[in-house]
RNA sequence: UCCUCCGUAGCUCAAUGGCAGAGCAUUCGGCUGUUAACCGAAGGGUUACUGGUUCGAAUCCAGUCGGGGGAGCCA
């Protein structure tokens, strides 16, 4: 079998390629078409002079999506798309297609989400999911490398320690059982028996948010290590997503390209990411000088408005005498302009609510969303944002040794509007600070017997975090969502395909 | 649960209380290098649903359903 991105070695000869019509286009005497393989896309000429009637004929009635076997020789030509194309010599059509749903034109999300199934073939959602497998890939390589074990957490849980409210509850022979929110508890253990380890599984929450950050399926890397504390943890972090960073920029540049990613602002995520204390972090965001730059965006997301506007009175003052071509591209540019004042309009509606959610941050508050965007929006690279108010984290986190209202908990901040797509920290090894915290979290000592065993049985010092991959992919694809970062996304209010 | 926007041809959209339209897709015709090709023609409508206001409703009002974005929530 020859594949479309193994044409470079074969130029000059007679091959068979196996795939999928993308498009066609027709003129009297050629046909282009568009080939399709999984591998890349390639362009076919069928010239009427070079080939039987028979073949002709079949290949007049080529539709979006047939699958087809075409034989031709290769050729190196700049104009075509990826730099080879192929003139044919024969071809046989393996199935035929009619009304393929999705043409190359312009659709919308619930449209596409109902197609989730088909949307995949096409060039943006091929892209990104080849840059998530070279992700998923760099992960393991970066663990492995590392001399970290993988080890699979498992998705049913019997207990609902921490609250239902965030589960899916599922019927386990007549009992009750949740499906995983998080495997670290179990990664704590795996990690006493081997060191380290990294579990890679998916994840449910049950939240009802319907936001381009959360699906109730997602997929999450929790690398676990004993004897690891908090700086280390972090250099963990920041090492692996720079591992990752290096991959994709050496192995996905074509489909960044696809993708329109700025590339450029992925390039510079090498230097090292900022640390900032949480306590730093709330007086960058209640300062003045916070205050100022909100109302430097707010008068920015103004004074585009205006440009737009105009630029869109003048297109629609264009638009009656322009011949058909340029009505098109009018056409295509009020869509861009639309979309984009349609942002402008929801930005300047949050502006004034970020600004005063900024100004009246506490020490003890969490994050919201836009609170995260302003700590990052400055930054070329993720920032980590270390040592939390223990109220508002989870049990099982190590307090800091001079400042007990502090936890040893870290985020890391994708740049860019991404928010969280790392959270971790230092873990209680203490079997009576652990008990102690159970009881001030009102949480029942049953359910957790094993794991206050981790600390009765050689405990020692332990550190992870947590990885969201859709989050990651999202950010490094420069997409909006992360409905686009995985095959069939589980969202709220979806389940189909 | 709350705020906000949307629902018109297979798809993307227009029609701002007065004849329901365009581009793409489909079918037919034309064109020898197209890059979302182009040019010409044809077919394609319960304007999401229910009720109301009006001489007249895609348009205004109320409700229902479906969808987008956001807040809350997200150890």
């Amino acid at each position: 079998m020859l594949y479309i991105n193994q044409l470079a070695d074969v130029v000059g000869k007679e091959v068979t390629l196996k795939g999928w019509v993308y498009n066609i286009r027709s003129s009297k005497k050629l046909l282009f078409v568009l080939l399709r393989d999984g591998t890349g896309l390639c362009q076919s000429i069928i010239s009427q002079e070079d080939v039987s009637e028979e073949l002709w004929e079949q290949a007049s009635g080529l539709q979006q999506e047939c699958a087809v076997e075409i034989t031709g020789i290769v050729n190196a030509d700049e104009r075509s798309v990826g730099g080879h194309e192929l003139h044919v010599t024969g071809l046989k059509v393996i199935s035929v297609t009619e009304n393929y749903p999705i043409t190359p034109k312009e659709h919308g999300i619930e449209f596409l989400m109902e197609h989730r199934h088909l949307w995949l073939r096409s060039r943006k959602q091929w892209a990104a999911m080849r840059v998530r497998n070279t992700i998923i890939y760099s992960i393991h390589r970066f663990f492995q490398e590392k001399g970290f074990i993988q080890m699979d957490a498992p998705v049913f849980t019997g207990n609902a320690a921490e609250g239902t409210t965030n589960l899916f509850e599922t019927d386990y022979f007549d009992r009750k059982a949740y499906l995983t929110q998080s495997g670290q508890l179990y990664g704590e253990a795996m990690a006493m028996a081997h060191g380290k380890i990294y579990t890679f599984g998916p994840t449910f929450r049950a939240e009802k948010s319907k936001t381009r950050r959360h699906l109730t399926e997602f997929w999450m890397i929790e690398p676990e290590m004993a004897f690891y504390d908090l700086a280390m943890n972090m250099d963990l972090a920041e090492e692996m997503i720079r591992h990752i960073i290096t991959d994709v920029l050496e192995q996905n540049k074509p489909e960044l390209e696809i993708l329109e990613r700025d590339i450029e602002r992925l390039e510079k995520v090498k230097a090292p990411f900022p640390r900032i204390s949480y306590t730093e972090a709330v007086e960058r965001l209640a300062s003045e000088d916070m205050q100022k730059k909100l109302d430097a965006m707010m008068q920015e997301r103004h004074d585009e408005k205006v440009l737009l506007q105009k630029e869109k009175e003048e297109l629609d003052s264009e638009f009656g005498q322009a011949k058909k071509g340029r009505k098109f591209q009018i056409d295509r540019r009020r869509g861009q302009i639309n979309a984009r004042m349609e942002q402008i309009d929801e930005d300047l509606r949050n502006i004034p609510v970020w600004k005063k959610s900024a100004q009246e941050k506490k020490w003890g508050d969490d994050f919201g969303g836009s609170d995260e965007t302003l700590l990052t929006m400055e930054e070329e690279t993720p920032v980590m944002v270390y040592g939390y108010p223990a109220e508002i984290k989870a049990f099982y986190m190590k307090r800091d040794p001079e400042n007990d209202k502090v936890a040893l908990g870290v985020d890391m901040l994708a740049p860019e509007g991404y928010g969280e797509i790392i959270g971790g920290g230092q873990r209680e090894e203490d079997l009576d600070t652990l008990m102690q915290r159970l009881k001030e979290h009102d949480l029942p000592e049953e359910p957790f017997r094993w794991y206050l065993d981790l600390r009765r049985y050689g405990s020692v010092p332990h550190s992870g975090f947590g990885l969201g991959l859709e989050r990651t992919v999202a950010w490094i694809c420069g997409l909006k969502h992360v409905r686009e970062t995985i095959p069939f996304p589980r969202m709220m209010g979806r389940i189909y395909p």
